[in-house]
DNA sequence: TTATGAAACTTCAAGCTTGAAATAATTTGC
DNA sequence: GCAAATTATTTCAAGCTTGAAGTTTCATAA
């Protein structure tokens, strides 16, 4: 959507409507900031800052199909950022014994190094791009940000 | 970043990265969805709709670059996306006397009338979608959104 | 067994997205 | 007037994203 500031339409749902359009402009400008950083100060993307954020968390790997319902995208689109990742040598597939046709995807010692500066970097970005959210603030919109949440998600 | 629920870290900025964890996650959610069904039951995907959303406001049309700022998007993109929706019948350029470099784009009778009928299920979806907000609270989180937009916005 | 079905991935085509380079038209400064 | 800078747009290569189709492996049960 990302209609605009303008005619400001009125009526049952409007409200819910004018969120959703504030929702998504405020989450689409911070992503083009951080993309753009991350481009610049690290020669890296976004996605792959996503994958490489989910496996810090789980040292002991994950599966692909594990890594797509968590960073809800498509099983397709997880094989290519990996290949890319794992031809850049932050991350490892390792083939299992047990299933041959799952592989644990992890970091590599250097992927975690690498990791763990620019996780730094990011965390800043976001304390100064909400900079004037107060904590008091941020805790009380992720509160409704999840009441909402739990609705309708996990239904698709 | 869709950094998820297990460790929940803490610590100075910690609240605003939640935030913006969730903010993430619940516009990606939404946005999935509504992907979804503008493909089932309509054929279209939301790059389209959200042209069609911005010209739908400007019947006396909009320039690429106008359209490329409102959407938050890079000119190039723009330039694909309404090539298509040109070569659909929805969508039309208009050579301008004054200046020959530019455009103006603006929906065609049937894009018209077409977007009509796409944005009203859009409203009601999102009515569903985000129902268990009240439009209390939508508006007060809209509110919120404004105020740590107008932050730092129209910076880059 | 062994076929039949399910599960985990990968591949693929089409479309979206970006930033950079190229084109074309206009404006500015001399 | 005219070269130089600016503006509006398109083109391009690379990467992201999806849904569908294809592969390989595993699980079930007749």
């Amino acid at each position: 959507m990302v209609a605009g500031p303008l005619p400001t339409p009125s009526g049952p749902g409007k409200d819910r409507l004018r969120l959703w359009v504030r929702l998504l402009r405020a989450s689409r400008s911070i992503e083009a900031e951080l993309r753009e950083r991350l481009r610049q100060e690290f020669n890296t993307t976004l996605p792959r800052f996503d994958v490489m954020a989910a496996l810090y968390r789980a040292p002991e790997g994950m599966l692909m199909s594990d890594l797509s319902r968590f960073l809800l995208v498509s099983n397709g689109n997880v094989t290519g950022i990996v290949d890319r990742l794992v031809s850049e040598g932050l991350v490892a597939r390792a083939r299992r014994n047990g299933d041959r046709r799952t592989s644990m995807v992890r970091l590599t010692e250097e992927g975690s190094k690498t990791f763990a500066v620019i996780a730094a970097a990011h965390e800043s970005w976001i304390g100064e791009l909400l900079g004037n959210v107060s904590e008091d603030e941020a805790r009380r919109l992720t509160g409704m940000l999840n009441s909402f949440r739990s609705n309708w998600e996990g239904r698709e």
